[in-house]
DNA sequence: ACGCGGCTGACATTTTCCTTACAACCTGCT
DNA sequence: AGCAGGTTGTAAGGAAAATGTCAGCCGCGT
């Protein structure tokens, strides 16, 4: 049976997530502060991890460091309130499979466990921070960069966020609703032209034509796409 | 105008939210005990429901089970006392989406609404959005395109809606009534065209003869069948 | 105070969708 | 068959909605 390791301070949350993931069939070892969660991976050796971010003691980031230390390969999911605290999971080159940021619906996490385990299972590969290319565009978001023949183009966290959401449904129409969610997270007002202006400003630096665009192309009436 | 209903009995709370979401352009109903809630969801149908946990007669999670036994998707955010003992397990098992401590901020309230309406608009709302056939066509929803041999056909997420009730109740016939219902809401003004131009403008793309429809065919006097 | 990134609000542009108008069609009747 | 009345098809143009973009502003870190 998968053996799942959770880290998590709320005790609600914990409870939550302990009980969902049992009713699915998984086997369940929570760990209520950063300590105890390196403990108990020595000990069980978990199939998977789920860590919560910010947590007393060692936090999300430093627990991760201590778990990659033992097993370089065991898939790692992160969860967080704040849209922001991902990109320090990523800058950090943790090595982290994935992320969620709250709050967010019970079937949505055990569709994302299943989506990583079903992943590493064949191939191992598509860590959240790995390098990916879209059309001739090289996308290294441990550096915040892109490259394209000769040049490099700076980008932010955030564009990362986009392009690799993209990149991973790739054929898939991203809309502005999942979009947001995944970038933005809670703090973003739908009536603000704050998606499409990200939008635009990143085709400036990605595209050779802006007006033109191959990587994210709009699909009017519903979201974005690359293929 | 997204419709929230909100269950709580401490009347300045309740008084509170109601002007907050008000003002944000929500319609509010707002009821006062667990009883009046079940009764308001039923004849109110709300696209969101905001449950305090603790109320007389009917708690929370009472009616929380009532209204699941109608909807079993409409997004639920209970509020709660901070010294309260929440039973996440049980408001996860009955699909809770999330949980707010009091006192909550204004801001952090709408965000959480909006984060949480955004998310079930995106995928809960349509169905399944498993790919289908029709005839020789092959439509694939998540990407808003169908495929025939060697081709791809852009689809509208309107597109998709309707050849969606077409397939599933393949055989019969689908009235004119139904397909606006549907398909466009309760806006529709039926005396409108507007539908036989959107099935004339997609027999254009799917049909290989649009004048000898196979997928979408007329029934003269009653409505549209797909077979 | 300064520069930077990111957001807002106004405006430009693009794309979709609806209305209108008329042609074609079906049905039932004479 | 021919006709009348109602129903559906569809081309064209314009209204409406969605998206793109600019310029100024605001908050933040230096």
């Amino acid at each position: 049976m998968t053996k799942i390791l959770i880290a998590e301070d709320d005790d609600h949350t914990r409870d939550a997530l302990r009980e969902v993931l049992t009713m699915e069939g998984y086997e369940v070892i929570a760990a209520s502060d950063g300590l105890q969660a390196v403990d108990f991976f020595r000990v069980e050796n978990p199939d998977f991890v789920c860590l919560d971010v910010m947590m007393p003691g060692l936090n999300g980031y430093e627990v991760c460091k201590q778990i990659r230390r033992q097993d370089e390969k065991v898939p790692i999911l992160f969860l967080t309130a704040k849209a922001e605290e991902i990109d320090t999971v990523l800058g950090l080159e943790l090595g982290a499979d994935d992320y969620m940021t709250k709050p967010f619906g019970v079937k949505e996490i055990i569709a994302r466990i299943r989506a990583i385990l079903r992943r590493s299972a064949s191939r191992g590969a598509g860590k959240a921070d790995d390098d990916f290319t879209m059309d001739d565009l090289r996308v290294v978001p441990t550096e915040l960069r892109a490259y394209r023949g000769p040049g490099e183009i700076p980008l932010s966290p955030r564009d990362v966020k986009v392009l690799r959401l993209l990149h991973d449904r790739r054929g898939k129409v991203i809309d502005r609703n999942t979009l947001a969610d995944e970038v933005w997270g809670v703090d973003y007002v739908p009536e603000s032209r704050a998606l499409d202006q990200h939008i635009s400003q990143l085709r400036k630096r990605i595209e050779k034509d802006p007006s033109q665009p191959r990587i994210i192309r709009t699909v009017h009436g519903a979201g974005y796409r690359f293929e």
